[in-house]
DNA sequence: GCCTGTCTAACGGTCGGTCGGTTTACAAAG
DNA sequence: CTTTGTAAACCGACCGACCGTTAGACAGGC
């Protein structure tokens, strides 16, 4: 039940946000009372930071996995776009939460979750940085590069349809061409 | 006072989230009573939507001068980018509403808003498909490619600083260079 | 007989919104 | 120069609904 409640909110929380969505709402959908849900949650802010803190493990577990088994800073670089681009477009729901509830956290829970963001941020900026050094990658403030490669990717859980007609590997290589050789053709 | 209210809830919105923000928060703000607030609005809803529309029109009419007064494909959508990525610096919170509060509207409302927004897209479409025709833009799916640079641009309104080490200019800059050339040195 | 999970019932508080009445500003009339 | 009319702007009390949360009872399985 503590899993479906979970699932529930994390489709009521993605569709009315977090705000707007109530604990009767969640408890309706899930056929109990919604005094029942304090059996498994000790009150509603646990759990939207429930959710918020699984999908930014998830999310970190598979950074770390790609750092540690890939080598070569270009193909590090290409394997964390792949894989956030693929997490992001298959787990829209939640990393939609992600980004703009944040907001409906306590203090030390929101301190939490932005270190984890923070984390995982600075692992990439690390990488952009390391491929200027190696003379690979344009000399370009990293800190600007790596938010505009991370919040590009970040979006496509806002618009991906996975009923359109793209699929997410057509989209992961659109992207990663983009982010390595620009628009242009070159001369 | 309208215009007053106008930017308070601008203000409390972008803090504390739509729902998160109660009519007496506003009117406590502004030092009046909140059935004060009901002879400028009918309710809270419009209020809202005050914000949002004022926002898109901005942003609409600051597009349609570039598409006017520019030539050049390339040109037109260097200053695209300039524009969106300069509006969405200098007004982050009016922005961050219009991209997170749109659930916070009934039907017709949120029509009239998210056709301003697939007005302002669908002309960025465009211009990239003229340049993929006109042979000086890679030949990606324009939808993709578009998504990918509003979204990246639109995202800037969450992280800069504008009290930060970097310039608005600066930061165009370095977004322009990616967006057409991309984060490799040519070979 | 105890633990797990759910129930019913109720709590205090706040929400968006309404109502009738009051103040203010200002202009026309005397 | 004062009085009066009028509309804009605001106030304070109030409404029903719903909020998140708590307390205590109860049913079923180990």
């Amino acid at each position: 039940m503590k899993d479906k409640l979970k699932s529930i909110a994390i489709q009521l929380f993605y569709q009315k946000g977090y705000h707007a969505c109530s604990i009767s709402n969640i408890a309706d959908r899930a056929g109990i009372q919604k005094s029942s849900i304090y059996y498994h949650y000790i009150n509603k802010e646990e759990l939207l930071y429930d959710i918020l803190k699984e999908t930014m493990d998830d999310l970190n577990k598979s950074l770390h996995e790609i750092t540690t088994n890939i080598e070569g800073t270009e193909e590090q670089l290409k394997a964390i776009i792949r894989n956030h681009l693929n997490f992001h477009m298959e787990r829209q729901k939640e990393v939609i939460i992600s980004d703009s509830e944040l907001r409906g956290l306590t203090a030390d829970n929101l301190r939490s979750i932005l270190r984890m963001r923070d984390d995982y941020d600075k692992k990439i900026k690390e990488i952009i940085k390391k491929g200027i050094d190696e003379g690979i990658f344009i000399n370009r403030d990293p800190r600007v590069v790596t938010n505009a490669i991370v919040t590009m990717c970040t979006q496509t859980s806002t618009w991906f349809n996975p009923l359109g007609n793209l699929s997410k590997d057509e989209i992961i290589d659109i992207y990663t061409k983009m982010i390595f050789d620009g628009l242009k053709i070159k001369k």
